[in-house]
RNA sequence: GGGCGAAUAGCUCAGCUGGUUAGAGCGCCUGCCUUACACGCAGGAUGUCGGGGGUUCGAAUCCCUCUUCGCCCACCA
């Protein structure tokens, strides 16, 4: 009975790479292929569009990806089948920094810094390492089954995005929110570069905090300052204190003699601080402390720079100090205090740091030209569309944080100093000193000079927060961008959201007038057992790709989504690939064989449709108990499972169509409907209909989340041209035939019998091959109607109905208060059998005795809504039908 | 320091607007290679739904509080 050309044990590696290829051909990815819709009257749907979050070119495909491209190509799959006109763009990003550190520890390997390549030559080592190696990360993504249109991939760094990048810039600058000027910014040391207060993350550090004794001018004692950072004292302009901090009033104006440097600063006084800290007392360097910087503008202090870019002290230290690291500075510096006598003391100290996102160097505040955006402008728009419900988030909660940035919003420092990326479009003319800002290269200054471009590069997220119409073309007006902005939905990780996200949205209604999209849905994170995120340094990472050739890329793809609850992290234990991906492993393999048998079945033999106006459709008449009741349960199936993909309930969708396709359909409709399928006669006719039908319909649903096996087992439906695909099959509908409640209530009777005398059987160790009698109480229709489907699951000899034998025997009641007696000659015991009816009598009263109660409250009588206080009397009736039953028999026994 | 979230079976988690005999997967125990599937079938065990208060006829679900873990933000040096 069994098409051997199908394994039994599903295979995936060996049909994903060619079904893929399939898809392409076909060209199933792209939004403007020829869709349903498209040779009808009506105007086609509005198009699904998603913006896929770049990768990085240099990325390795991990986790997060396989997450992150999941629920995307979920999404998508699952609204082009719907019918809408469907674009996922993919694209990467040049990832600045990233790259460039990337690059440079190649260029390491040769014993060589970029600075001895030169940045010309060091620019076209990194193209020619990103044209080698940038497509891998999108190869990548295609075998987890991403269906994005990757005829239109676009790198930040192309012509037309560069292009949008300069357009933005001098659109900006002539606006007035581009501006350049000395501020201290957070740069990192070892990358060299400036970064955004975003790039800086704070994290909690176990530091100290020194009091150091600054010994007055006047020879009269000191005044003691608080620092965690007391190599910066080397740049101390002043000692600030509180203005009504009567402790040191009579300070005020007095001045103190900087120890080790031998520099007279001054004692001034200024709001900012906070007398309740430390000792009041803070000392002042302008040049490394962002508070000290504002200080100092205030108190018109001239900020001292004492360290080189690679923060180590320079020249204006006294010599010993010169060229130490930051962090030995520091020890001499408290060495020196101490051994003048100068050390006041020393605590513990937690706090929060700065440390660059990409080398997780401590981050040194440093003053300096920058070019900066004006953010408040922009985030006003920004803040208001998420107010006014143009913009959602999902979680929802999300929203607040994104909302609390937008607030408290600061400008956006954009140059860095490297060498990869958007060269910053100014030009500088030494000659009559003018700067341009030009959408086009500046050969020659209006005075006829050659001009010099500036140095830096843009900030990496200065190409990404355009990309939702950059990629589409803009600044030209092209018909994509007409047609495919605004977009639908964006879909990320949390980490990204103000870097990304936010700014997209600032950019969108910016340049052109509209939100991007109109929901963001925020995923969590993949992380190991011990909720720790997983990381390379960690070496906690799933390399998916292996999970791929493993067990395929729809057990990855099920496995992460049926354990992605809307706002949770997911799971997984990177020691144990086998048991993590199990869940989506086994039920990819269920699936296949169910395909298997049903695949067999059908042979080539055409079904006949379920509904529609079709001259051979299924009359109601002709279907069965069990054909009604898994058309009904279908029916449902679609209809739960639509609407959780609608609101982005993915796991809940998984879990609909799983067990559908598990407990429903494998383990009692295909059960049942063996013998007819096995017959040729009419009977079969229905049941090869109804499974057909059903499974065509579970295989579906399913596609977006499983694409690889639904795809495979579909097209092996009778009946489909060889270049038919799953994709293009319309979105499932209700059957709209035979749903009735009757079928549910009926056939779970039936299931209740089966279960209830199999339980019986294994209590009682009853030989699997033996076969029973069974006695029911009373002949409900649907056991008449599944006599031989309940005889066949439940191996039963003989079932007969009437009154209970009274003599003993294995007894179970159903809900319903009909009572099994089940014969067992030798193997049944007296006493055991009390027992055991005695203990369901127990748990039955318990039941009874709460339903009493609740019902003779009259509090809930009267306050409760009728229909509950029909409900629960409905159930205590039941509840007493059983103990009734239970107690006959268990008198009839003699207990 | 400010804001937010979570705590449910051995593990990972569902449980959405208060009414369930509190669920799933994995793991565990028992019996089965029953001709789609041992990545399987059948049966089974395990929860004072973190502690304490409150609102309500009724709370895993709402409120308060405590404890413990997370996340986001933050210029107390």
């Amino acid at each position: 009975m069994t098409d051997l050309s199908l394994p039994p044990q599903y295979n995936p590696a060996a049909i994903e790479a060619e079904l893929y290829r399939f898809w392409l051909e076909r060209g199933c990815f792209a939004p403007d292929a020829d869709q349903a819709w498209s040779g009808g009257a009506l105007a086609p749907p509005r198009p699904y569009v998603i913006m896929m979050p770049p990768p990085n070119v240099t990325a390795v495909l991990h986790m997060g990806h396989g997450l992150n491209i999941t629920v995307q190509d979920v999404l998508a799959r699952f609204e082009r089948m719907r019918g809408r006109p469907t674009l996922w763009l993919p694209g990467t990003d040049h990832a600045g920094i990233a790259t460039q550190n990337v690059v440079e520890k190649l260029v390491a390997k040769e014993g060589k810094t970029r600075f001895d390549l030169g940045r010309e030559e060091f620019v076209r080592r990194v193209w020619s390492y990103v044209d080698e190696t940038g497509d891998a990360i999108l190869e990548q993504l295609k075998a987890l089954g991403a269906s994005a249109d990757w005829s239109r991939t676009y790198f930040t760094l192309d012509d037309g995005l560069s292009r949008a990048v300069r357009e933005v810039f001098v659109r900006l600058h002539e606006k007035g929110l581009i501006y350049r000027g000395k501020y201290i910014i957070n740069w990192c040391p070892r990358c060299l570069t400036a970064l955004s207060n975003e790039e800086a993350e704070k994290s909690e550090v176990d530091g100290k905090i020194w009091r150091l004794r600054y010994p007055l001018a006047s020879g009269q004692g000191f005044i003691t300052v608080a620092t965690t950072r007391p190599e910066t004292m080397l740049g101390d302009m002043a000692v600030v204190v509180h203005p009504e901090d009567k402790r040191f009033h009579p300070l005020l104006g007095q001045s103190v003699r900087l120890p080790l440097v031998d520099r007279e600063i001054p004692i001034l006084a200024d709001e900012a601080i906070d007398p309740e800290f430390g000792t009041g007392a803070v000392k002042v360097t302008p040049a490394h402390d962002p508070l000290d910087f504002e200080i100092g503008q205030r108190h018109g202090l001239t900020p001292l720079d004492i360290m080189t870019p690679d923060a180590h002290l320079n020249d204006t230290v006294p010599a010993r100090f010169r060229g130490l690291d930051r962090f030995e500075a520091r020890r001499r510096v408290v060495q020196e205090f101490e051994a003048l006598g100068l050390l006041d003391g020393v605590d513990g100290h937690r706090h929060a740091v700065g440390h660059c996102y990409r080398c997780d160097t401590v981050i040194e505040p440093r003053l300096s030209d920058q070019w900066f955006v004006k953010m408040k402008p922009l985030a006003a728009p920004a803040l208001a569309a998420y107010r006014t419900g143009k913009l959602r988030f999902i979680p929802e909660r999300r929203g607040d944080e994104y909302a609390s940035w937008m607030e408290n919003i600061r400008d956006w420092c954009i140059s860095r100093q490297l060498w990869w990326g958007h060269r910053i479009p100014v030009w500088y003319c030494d000659g009559c000193g003018t700067t341009t800002v030009s959408r086009d290269d500046v050969a020659r200054c209006s005075c006829g000079a050659v001009p010099r471009q500036d140095e830096d590069v843009l900030d990496t997220w200065f190409s990404s927060w355009l990309v939702p119409f950059s990629s589409l073309g803009w600044p030209e007006r092209t018909e994509d961008l007409a047609r495919y902005y605004p977009g639908s939905v964006l879909v990320t990780a949390p980490e990204i959201l103000f870097f990304w996200v936010a700014r997209m949205v600032m950019a969108g209604i910016e340049f052109m007038g509209e939100v991007p999209f109109d929901t963001v849905y925020l995923h969590g994170t993949v992380r190991d057992t011990q909720h720790r995120k997983m990381s390379k340094s960690l070496g906690n990472g799933i390399d998916p790709l292996e999970v791929i050739e493993k067990y395929g890329a729809d057990a990855l793809r099920y496995t992460v989504i049926a354990s992605m609850a809307v706002g949770t992290d997911v799971i997984l234990d990177p020691k144990d690939l086998e048991t993590s991906f199990a869940p989506g492993r086994n039920f990819a393999n269920k699936l296949w064989n169910a395909g298997r048998f049903i695949l067999t079945n059908l042979g080539d033999r055409r079904t006949r449709p379920l509904a529609g106006p079709y001259a051979n459709v299924v009359r109601r008449e002709e279907l069965g108990l069990a054909d009604r009741w898994i058309i009904d349960r279908c029916d449902q199936m679609v209809r739960d499972a639509t609407d959780s993909y609608t609101k982005f309930r993915l796991n809940e969708a998984a879990s609909t169509i799983y067990h559908f396709v598990w407990s429903d359909l494998a383990d009692w409709y295909i059960e049942q409907a063996k013998p007819r399928l096995y017959d040729t006669g009419s009977g079969g006719e229905i049941a090869r209909a109804v499974v057909g039908r059903t499974f065509e319909v579970a295989l579906q649903m399913l596609h977006p989340i499983m694409p690889f096996i639904t795809e495979t087992l579909w097209k092996r439906l009778p009946g489909r041209a060889p270049d038919a695909s799953i994709m293009r099959s319309a979105w499932p509908g209700a059957a709209r035939l035979a749903v009735d409640a009757s079928a549910e209530r009926e056939f779970t009777l039936v299931q209740e019998l089966v279960g209830a005398v199999r339980q019986i059987r294994a209590e009682y160790g009853v030989e699997p091959g033996k076969s029973v009698n069974v006695r029911a109480s009373q002949a409900h229709a649907a056991f008449r109607a599944e006599e031989g489907t309940i005889m066949r699951l439940a191996k039963i000899g003989s079932l007969t109905y009437g009154a209970p034998l009274a003599e003993p025997g294995a007894n179970a009641v159903l809900a319903d208060g009909t009572t099994l007696y089940i014969a067992l000659g030798d193997l049944v015991d007296v006493k055991k059998e009390c027992e055991r009816l005695g203990a369901d009598l127990n748990r039955i009263s318990q039941l009874i005795e709460s339903q009493q109660k609740k019902l003779g409250n009259e509090q809930f009588v009267g306050r409760a809504p009728a229909a509950v206080v029909e409900g629960e009397r409905a159930k205590l009736a039941q509840f007493e039908q059983q103990a009734a039953a239970l107690r006959e028999k268990r008198g009839q026994l003699g207990c």
